[in-house]
DNA sequence: ATGACTTGCGCGGCAAGA
């Protein structure tokens, strides 16, 4: 089964380039993020067509997530612990594998800059939320997928010029902290389970041609429950997709879970 | 290297992204 996590920026101004990556790539579940459109606007016609089932969980202008599945899935929508909270950034669902289930969240994490505002307390907390609903989560003892955009750089190896994101809330210690805390759990970087290889990026800037001179981040990751990380066999970054025609500034990354 | 792009909203330039 192959599962892929893909922040589109845009899901109108990117619908082709989904078309093309479904037919070409046939992940089995897509978890999409910065849809940047409300329910109605998704282009559920042209994703229908491909043969695919669109739970989505959009909203007005920014963010919004949505899990696309070759079968019919039941989905919850939103990241508990905080009912005020109206960004729409989490949607979670299970979906049969073979004889077993393998439960998938599609996760737009907070960007967080600049820091010394709400926005980074804002990334913190949902930091938090994420870790508490991981830990209810693994409990089940089933393989589960935690994928999006998480906005985090792990590790200096993860940015080709990590000084230049020393002061940024993608990198601050506190923020790296949490995405530990997270692993800690007993998750798995999907990435990381494969390669140590520095230089493996999802995403570069559309700004100072950061794609031409390859200044890329790794910021969107697969995380692993030990059931799922059991079955990993395959992970890769879909780099050539950064280099299409009007691109999302974020690639596709995919697993293959046996 | 001072800024450098792209998108949504909505029709004028901001906010937001990372």
């Amino acid at each position: 089964m192959k599962i892929a996590t893909w922040n589109v920026n845009s899901v109108r101004q990117r619908t082709e380039h989904l078309v093309r990556y479904l037919r070409t790539a046939k992940p089995d579940v897509l978890c999409l993020q910065e849809l940047k459109c409300i329910d109605t606007a998704f282009p559920y016609a042209e994703i229908e067509a491909e043969g695919y089932n669109a739970a989505v969980h959009g909203q007005k202008g920014f963010n919004g997530v949505a899990l696309l599945a070759k079968t019919p899935i039941e989905v919850a929508r939103g990241l508990p612990g905080d009912p005020d909270d109206e960004q729409a950034r989490y949607i979670e669902a299970v979906v049969p594998n073979g004889e077993g289930v393998v439960r998938v969240a599609s996760i737009y994490l907070p960007n967080g800059n600049p820091p010394q505002t709400e926005k980074y307390s804002y990334k913190l907390a949902f930091m938090d939320r994420l870790i508490a609903h991981a830990k209810d989560l693994l409990a089940l003892e089933e393989p589960l997928v935690l994928a999006g955009d998480y906005n985090v750089i792990p590790m200096p190896r993860d940015a080709a010029d990590p000084a230049a994101w020393e002061d940024d809330a993608l990198y601050l210690p506190q923020t790296r902290a949490r995405f530990r805390g997270l692993l800690n759990l007993g998750l798995t970087d999907a990435l990381r389970a494969t390669s140590d290889a520095a230089g493996l990026y999802t995403f570069w800037d559309y700004q100072a041609g950061a794609w031409q001179r390859n200044k890329g981040i790794r910021i969107d990751h697969l995380l692993l429950s030990p059931q799922a990380a059991d079955q990993l066999s395959e992970v890769a970054i879909v780099k050539e997709s950064r280099a299409e025609d009007k691109p999302s500034d974020h690639v596709p990354v995919e697993i293959i879970l046996a």
